[in-house]
DNA sequence: AGATTCACTTGCGAAATACAAGTGAATAAT
DNA sequence: ATTATTCACTTGTATTTCGCAAGTGAATCT
């Protein structure tokens, strides 16, 4: 985990404190699930497509609450399901994802297709905005889809090799 | 280290990509240092407040160049001296770099006086341009000083919750 | 009632990390 | 011209974290 209890004296830097808080593999990777493919679950997540263990996963879902960067509430429908929210500080991680997003668009070999990436590089405000919208609304649906489930079409070129 | 040799499979995802090139607690204070606070050896990195281990150190330099985010280039006037400089790539980390910037500051109790971030928040698209231009021009006098080291003036204390 | 699902735990070997100390070449000081 | 110091790393070792497999208990389905 990133640090709880034995966090060692940093410099007051805001990067700093940042990476102190999700510096790690996983932590953005629930937050992007969350955000942008609509997930709220711990099952949710255990399938989608990283590979994260169980153990880690329940250790980074206390973290990141701990953090305030997500909440939890029962599900009203099935006791033994709990649901997964960001907070607003939360969802205030979105233009960092966007960014991060772009990059590794731009620089490694993903399976995300250029025009969809153009449209998010041209429209950053807009992609935040409807981010937020969905948020706020509580609207699950996925923003983006799962990459190694598209369907490749003529007009999306990418870079793919995918299973599944 | 994030990983080398090992990396396992993950998702075509751009985030996930990302993640796996600099997803630790250190990488992107290196880069952090090259970029704004301009770095360029060693040593400079080792005492940039944070208390990197030397091994660790070494470690990530050799993975972000293998990475292609920097490059060296031994220095003219002293032979033992090695120069670390970022690449097309690694200068393209700037926007993650003031997002991260920007909600640490937000969010985390930093050092970073207000006006300062405000004005980086308010004008990303300078904050960019200027940190191109110094990347360019090879000019590296820091663009933001140490936190811990900033006199602290009455008109720009920090750590107060400001939100718009 | 029994099987299955869900959200986790537990145990353990492997890998990564922090900390201290050391190496060797280049430069600075005396 | 020695000696000391700086620089960029290594090396060793103890500690921590990680990844994987398996298990637990409660809730829900059949």
């Amino acid at each position: 985990m990133p640090e709880k209890t034995k966090s060692r004296p940093r410099s007051g830097c805001p990067v700093s404190m940042s990476l102190e808080q999700f510096g790690d593999r996983w932590s953005l990777l629930i937050v992007r699930d969350m955000m942008v493919r609509g997930h709220r679950t711990f099952k949710e997540f255990q399938g989608s497509g990283e590979g994260i263990s169980s153990n880690i996963l329940a250790d980074r879902l206390k973290t990141l609450e701990a953090a305030g960067i997500l909440m939890t509430e029962p599900d009203e429908t099935d006791a033994r399901r709990m649901n997964y929210r960001l907070t607003q500080k939360g969802i205030d991680l979105a233009p960092v994802m966007l960014e991060l997003l772009i990059w590794g668009a731009k620089y490694e070999a993903t399976a995300a297709p250029c025009g969809l990436i153009d449209q998010m590089e041209k429209g950053r405000e807009q992609v935040l905005a409807e981010t937020r919208r969905r948020w706020r609304e509580r609207d699950s649906t996925p923003l983006i889809p799962r990459f190694d489930e598209m369907p490749q079409d003529t007009s999306t070129r990418s870079n793919e090799r995918r299973k599944k």
